[in-house]
DNA sequence: CCGCATCCTGCACGATACTG
DNA sequence: CAGTATCGTGCAGGATGCGG
């Protein structure tokens, strides 16, 4: 073994904790939480038109369990909630902006690569 | 807008493309091909176990026509197929790891925000 | 305003059998 | 050895309606 081994393995604890946090909303979720602090609800599903009432409840009890963001009621009568991101979910931040730099970078490239394979099927 | 606006947004775009990279097995067919260069078919199948013939053929479909890793005929009769890592792929495995290291690191406390989520329920 | 319950649909994925 | 083809199933996720 290496001491120089910075590829840990990836286990199920792994690969289920990822899909917990990458999910197909979460990301946007831990996204509009770090740019904007705390938001509520109904301000989360303006923020990102496309999710629906459930998906958007469910990601957000997920990122709560996990510990990601914090839930607070504001206030009874009307009820209020406002949404948190935590400090364990901020430190997630920094890697999520890398994946999205990256894509952002590679596009192009992978969209050359996508007509070209294309191209050779057809 | 600021120079310093690091954090781009996530287009659909985006989404697709993690989508298509970050998916259940791409994580582990990445590592491996990494960090042994090259394999053949049936040696990812067993270096990953758990996977299907199925899936592992349409994961490695999906990151060949990404341009993540090269597909080539190595021999006929019998079939040999070997896969190779591309460089672009390459470049995503520093993240793939940055990712691995974040959930080995985070995991302890993530299972304690769990365990507390948990209760707080029951 | 926040969110649960229900129904419905598509699709991801495994199991199995077959081919060059 | 390296796939393709087909079938069955669970589950994610949208739509809709109700409740505190």
């Amino acid at each position: 073994m290496q001491v120089t081994d910075n590829a840990p393995a990836i286990t199920g604890e792994h690969r289920e904790l990822l899909d917990q946090l990458l999910d197909k909303w979460s990301l946007h979720v831990l996204d509009q939480l770090c740019e904007h602090g705390a938001l509520r609800f109904n301000e989360l599903r303006r923020a990102i038109p496309a999710v629906s009432q459930k998906s958007l409840t469910a990601a957000l009890r997920r990122l709560e369990r996990n510990g990601m963001v914090e839930r607070l009621v504001v206030n009874d009568r009307p009820v209020a909630v406002e949404y948190r991101i935590a400090p364990v979910g901020h430190s997630l931040q920094e890697l999520i902006d890398a994946l999205l730099r990256w894509t952002t970078t590679h596009l192009p490239e992978v969209e050359r690569a996508r007509a070209q394979f294309d191209d050779a099927v057809a």
